[in-house]
RNA sequence: CGGGGCGUAGCGCAGCCUGGUAGCGCAUCUGGUUUGGGACCAGAGGGUCGCAAGUUCGAAUCUUGCCGCCCCGACCA
């Protein structure tokens, strides 16, 4: 992408109303634009990294065994009548009327919708178990929306349901969907904790908390620390197979929220040099929660007995838009952000430092046609302006390498390779310049 | 929803207390000098001061109502 065609409204001074770095960065970098309290737009630059982090988000979720499809943003309020929770939600839901009268509701969650769709298609248990997820637009009228894309009131989730016979079936997919999670947020650079949730009126133990570490965090958390660097699955890992010694590996040391956190515990199952207490982002959350739904809503399968019985359930839910704002508040320096290379909206920035300059403009060309060749993705800063200006801006949006072609390092046939995370720069020819960066591109988005 | 605050040019703000017909920095446009980390000089354009009503000869400024946004708290992916 040449970025004289590109939209990129860059902000140089800091919005008032961004607390966080993650808000004032997305604003800076033209990657939103708020149009409502807790609503945003999201610029050219903003949507490339929200489908990078979907994309992920996809692939895991397709290991994992679970089947893609989309549900509608728009529901019918009688579908909550019959799990009960149209009265239930309260003034979190937007409940809104078509022309006819009729009640509709924009939709906080499908669990009633899934199950619909569920119980409308499955007889059997010979059909279970399945998982069906959908990457869809929520919203939920948030009290006070904060922090950006954080705690917007619209926001971009990826749901999943599970459909099992019974409880010990239920505790396989939730196993899936545990590992699945692992594994997506660790492609995305980040190291996230499951930790203990609250299940509410069901109880049971099988509900957890997705939590990076992050000093703007919403939530105190308190953990071992010998989490942080607990070994994900890789991605051979059999999902058909027993996945429950992961679980009980990830679960084994003390993690909890404030909510479920007890002190006593905390002290008597940590040592005291591991005892870590944080802030902590909430990024993903997983539960089960039985025949809740299946049951009000008579979603049954015949068992091998020829009984009736309904089907055991459960909810993985990410908060993909929020994602973002998690990641850049993981890497980032004042400068701007530092984006990953597996979710960076381009892999490479070329910087022309003297654009009408006939050598310079004939290597960034040989460069960027190169580059897209080697399948990388490329913004090419192509504009006039200064180099101070230039170098800012690459800054700022944070794309993982910068190459700078100028006339100083051409004369000796030679340009310049920044890489943003550590600021590490190294002089190469421009020959070698494509290899350099394809091959750390490569090895950077590497699935393992 | 309780408490606090703010709406003045694209962005950041001053002016409001003490009414007299709107200003600063950045950005934008033109010309020139510059050119490897957000340049400099000269000039120019751009605002029904959130909306509505009221007080007044006169309202960005005072009064009332409404709308929007932000911050703290309780709630949430």
């Amino acid at each position: 992408m040449r970025l004289s065609r590109f939209y990129l409204p860059l902000l140089k001074e800091t919005p008032s109303e961004a607390q966080i770095a993650s808000h004032r960065l997305m604003l800076r970098a033209g990657m939103i634009r708020q149009q409502g309290a807790g609503i945003y737009a999201w610029l050219p630059l903003g949507f490339l990294v929200l489908k990078k982090i979907e994309q992920i988000v996809r692939e895991e979720q397709d290991r994992a065994g679970a089947v893609e499809m989309l549900m509608p943003t728009i529901q019918p309020a009688d579908l909550w009548r019959e799990s009960g929770r149209y009265d239930a939600y309260g003034k979190e839901m937007l409940r809104i009327t078509d022309r006819s009268d009729r009640e509709m509701l924009f939709g906080p969650t499908n669990e009633e919708m899934i199950t619909e769709i569920f119980r409308a298609g499955v007889r059997s248990y010979k059909d279970l178990p399945k998982m069906l997820y959908h990457i869809q637009w929520k919203f939920r009228d948030e009290i006070r929306p904060r922090f950006g894309v954080m705690r917007g009131r619209e926001f971009l989730m990826k749901d999943t349901y599970s459909f099992d016979i019974d409880e010990a079936e239920a505790r396989r997919s939730y196993n899936k969907m545990f590992v699945a999670y692992l594994r997506t947020f660790a492609r995305m650079g980040l190291k996230s904790i499951p930790m203990r949730a609250d299940t509410g009126p069901i109880g049971g133990d099988l509900s957890h908390e997705f939590i990076v570490l992050a000093e703007t965090g919403e939530s105190a958390v308190f953990c071992d620390e010998r989490l942080i660097d607990m070994e994900v699955p890789d991605k051979e890992t059999d999902f058909d197979g027993d996945l429950q010694p992961v679980f009980d590996q990830f679960t084994s040391l003390y993690a909890a929220t404030d909510e479920m956190h007890n002190n006593e515990d905390f002290e008597k199952r940590v040592p005291s040099e591991n005892r870590m207490s944080a802030r902590g982002i909430e990024i993903g959350h997983i539960f089960y929660f039985g025949t809740k739904y299946s049951l009000p809503m008579k979603a049954s399968v015949a068992g091998a007995d020829g009984k009736d019985s309904p089907v055991h359930m459960g909810s993985y839910g990410v908060g993909v838009s929020r994602l973002l704002g998690a990641i850049i508040e993981a890497f980032h320096d004042d400068d701007g952000c530092k984006w990953p290379m597996s979710v960076a909206p381009f892999h490479v920035g070329v910087i022309n430092l003297k654009s009408g300059d006939d050598a310079c403009d004939k290597a960034c060309a040989t460069l960027y046609d190169a580059l897209r060749e080697a399948g990388v993705d490329v913004l090419y800063d192509d504009t006039g302006g200064r180099a101070g200006e230039k170098f800012a801006r690459m800054d700022l949006i944070g794309l993982p390498y910068q190459v700078v072609v100028g006339p100083r390092g051409l004369k000796s046939g030679n340009v310049e390779i920044k890489r943003r995370s550590d600021g590490e720069r190294e002089e190469v020819s421009v020959d070698s310049a494509v290899h350099f960066i394809a091959e750390r591109v490569s090895d950077a988005l590497k699935v393992e």
